[in-house]
DNA sequence: GCCAACGTTGGC
DNA sequence: GCCAACGTTGGC
């Protein structure tokens, strides 16, 4: 099982856009280095759901329900899309600020590499994400 | 609204 | 193949 973090402008598609709809198709990937963290996500594997530009916090849990296949939207290139679905909705919000306050989550991606829309999380970060969002998952 | 970081493009 | 110019992302 690995970990993602994905990001998405909650004004464009939001956590609670993601819950509404009970899945959705993550396309429009245009990096490749985003890509090819998609591809190499599993059935199965837990995303956490970032808002950036506005909220700048991770809201949620979600998970993969399809693996890696051609982004429809792509009129040329070589590009994917994956599926997810959500898991669970935080109860407390973790914002980017208190991440990089937190020394064991200061070296993510998130923070390293702010532009990355698609980047691995390590479990021990993951969980300590959870911790700090007072959220378990659903059994 | 600004700007730093990063990626891409295109001239040479 | 280098690198300057440009475009985009995203935090501040």
């Amino acid at each position: 099982m690995n970990y993602w973090l994905m990001k998405s402008e909650p004004y464009v598609y939001s956590f609670d856009d993601l819950v509404r709809d009970g899945k959705t198709m993550w396309d429009g990937v245009r990096n490749y280095q985003a890509r090819n963290n998609m591809r190499a996500m599993k059935k199965g594997d837990l995303v956490l759901y970032y808002h950036s530009n506005k909220g700048l916090e991770i809201v949620g849990v979600a998970r993969v329900v399809r693996e890696a296949y051609p982004d429809p939207t792509a009129e040329k290139g070589d590009w994917s899309a994956v599926d997810i679905e959500p898991v669970v909705k935080l109860n407390k919000p973790v914002p980017l600020k208190l991440i990089k306050q937190t020394p064991e989550l200061s070296r993510m991606q998130l923070v390293r590499n702010s532009r990355l829309s698609v980047s691995p999380v390590t479990p021990e970060e993951f969980a300590r994400i959870l911790e700090l969002g007072e959220t378990t998952l659903p059994a």
